[in-house]
RNA sequence: GGUAGGGUAUCCAAGUGGCUAAAGGAUGCGGACUGUAAAUCCGCCCGCUUCGUGCGUUCGUCGGUUCGAAUCCGACCCCUACCA
């Protein structure tokens, strides 16, 4: 079935068949967690299954974490997450649910916050779900596992996690719950727990992870080797760009839906017109097509070509008022750079263009061109600087 | 509570008195090449800098020994294992 496409592990997918086959409505839980401001491509991926459910007429329930944002999920974890406060927690939550509505029908989704009900539990509440798991299961997970067998902490918090994760699909009532495959161990305790409260267990979902920018780790906020929604048209295209050959198949296949048979076609064609293919649609997808095709000009001509982009910015030397005006402290004096240091271990590599002539020395001093036009600063490969009288 | 091991830069991880701003990875940045911000090769990588054999800060924290400490001593904080 085209619902289960893509997918790494069907849990229940028989009953589930079945429901949809007698033309239930499922109720499809996706829980994340406000940890960080931005949603990344790494999400997009469960998004994107959501929202297939939800074009086929079933109910799209999107869990807000707000509670659980405060203790950390542990998955693929090695450390224990710092605890955030209420208030980062609700802003994260607010911006959010504006991203996550880039993909899915807001008129048609469900959204719920697990304070909701967390909030009015009581300890003794608590205790009780806490019987409901052993340590054992609990060190079968391999992010547990790993990090015991490793000598490295695990709290107790962290164990009430799964089961916290858990209960919310007791109280949703959820039919199926989706995420990536690091939320295995979790979504399988909710059904465990709906199990033992006399209820129909959820179907359990996972999609596979996507792999980030640097080509081997997941995509993580934590890695810093992401894309996010909130990113630029440019930053889309161009983060996009520099995924590697081998990772840029899985882009396809998580972000674009495309089946096995149209990545087998994608195989036949150059690498970089793929690549700029990929950057094109994903960029079209948080914008537009005609901004897409800008960015995708823009960068073969900046990039492939070697030509100067459409927008710098721009400073002017004499509003900077240097004392002296050389290179070094033009570019000082523009914030763009950590430090004079940095700029001047970037031109002694050999990094710094003045005009298209490579800059040698940091305290070479840049004379007004006669009246004509401007002169043009690029430090490195992308960064770029008008420089006016 | 007892015993043993551990806490090093963004991350992982060497280093047991001076030659240590501290090996080696990874990430990141830059260059070359090109097919792209891919791949590969090479370089840089604590911060600042008037670029000077310059200044400042670091090896859990605080204090001590010493001409000199990441390295030795003491106290404290934190992590882990085993025993209870």
């Amino acid at each position: 079935m085209e619902l289960f496409a893509n997918t790494e592990i069907v849990i229940g997918k028989d009953e589930l068949a079945e429901k949809v086959a007698k033309g239930e409505k499922l109720r499809v839980k996706f829980g994340v967690d406000p940890t960080r401001p931005d949603l990344t491509f790494g999400h997009m991926v469960v998004f994107n299954k959501l929202k297939q459910f939800q074009d086929a007429g079933h109910e799209a329930i999107l869990l807000i974490g707000d509670y659980t944002a405060r203790i950390g999920d542990p998955s693929g974890r090695s450390e224990l997450r710092p605890e955030l406060t209420e208030n980062e927690v609700n802003q994260n939550a607010s911006t959010y649910l504006e991203q996550a509505f880039r993909i899915l029908d807001k008129s048609k989704t469900t959204v719920r916050r697990n304070s909701e009900w967390f909030s009015k539990m009581s300890f003794a509440d608590s205790l009780n779900l806490t019987r409901k798991m052993t340590v054992a299961r609990m060190l079968e997970r391999d992010d547990f596992k790993n990090r015991f067998d490793s000598n490295q902490p695990i709290s107790m918090v962290e164990f009430m996690y799964p089961l916290i994760q858990g209960y919310d699909s007791v109280i949703l009532n959820s039919d199926i719950e989706i995420g990536g495959s690091d939320q295995l161990f979790n979504m399988l305790v909710g059904r465990t727990l709906q199990k033992d409260m006399g209820m129909n267990p959820q179907g359990v979902l996972t999609m596979p992870l996507l792999v980030g920018l640097d080509g081997t780790r997941k995509m993580s906020k934590s890695y810093d080797n992401y894309i996010a929604f909130n990113d630029s048209a440019k930053n889309i295209f161009g983060k996009t760009m520099s995924v590697s050959d081998e990772a840029m198949s899985e882009f396809y296949r998580l972000l674009l839906n495309l089946t096995d048979l149209e990545l087998g076609e994608l195989k036949n064609q150059h690498p970089m017109d793929v690549k700029k293919k990929l950057a094109f649609e994903l960029t079209a997808k948080f914008f537009d097509e005609v901004t897409a095709q800008k960015e995708l000009d823009e960068f073969s001509s900046v990039f492939s070509k070697g030509r100067l982009p459409e927008d710098m910015p721009s400073f002017s030397v004499t509003k900077l008022n240097l004392e002296k005006s050389s290179v070094l402290n033009i570019l000082a004096a523009t914030d763009l750079f950590q430090s004079k240091g940095e700029i001047r271990r970037l031109i002694l590599q050999g990094a710094v263009k003045l005009n298209g002539t490579r800059v040698e020395d940091p305290e070479c001093i840049m004379t007004p061109n006669d009246a004509s036009s401007d002169q043009i600063i690029k430090a490195g490969k992308k960064i770029f600087i008008r420089i006016t009288e």
